[in-house]
DNA sequence: CATGAGCGC
C-alpha cells in the first residue's frame, strides 16, 4: 500500500469529500487529513493511503487538478517521524 | 468570525 499525501486542499475539504475522489481513480484504503492540534485549524493538507497502483493512477489524476476551488497538490507521503510507537529496529512495518 | 505553507502524534 502507498501513502499519498494531498495538499492545497480547501477548508472545506473532508476525509469523505478526499476519499470520495480518490475513490473514483481506485481503492482508497484510508483517509486521514491533518488538523493543527495547536490552534485547532485544518491546516488543509491531508494523506491518502491506496495500493500502490490506485494509488499511482490517482496520483497522476488528481495531481494538479482543481478541487473546491484550489489546485489539488498530490505526491508520495515521506515517512513519519516516529509516530505512536517508537519504530527503532530493523524490522520496520 | 479567520488562514494557505506544503508531509500526519
Amino acid at each position: 500500500m502507498t501513502k499519498l499525501y494531498v495538499g492545497n486542499l480547501p477548508f472545506s475539504a473532508t476525509d469523505e469529500s478526499v476519499r470520495a475522489l480518490f475513490s473514483n481513480h481506485g481503492t482508497v484504503e484510508k483517509v486521514s487529513l491533518i488538523n493543527d492540534r495547536d490552534t485547532g485549524r485544518p491546516r488543509g493538507f491531508g494523506f491518502v493511503e491506496m495500493s500502490s497502483a490506485d494509488a499511482a493512477r490517482a496520483m497522476a489524476a488528481l495531481n494538479g487538478t482543481d478541487f473546491e476551488g484550489r489546485t489539488l497538490r498530490v505526491n508520495e507521503a515521506q515517512e513519519r517521524s516516529g509516530g505512536g510507537g517508537f519504530r527503532s529496529g530493523p524490522r520496520g512495518r
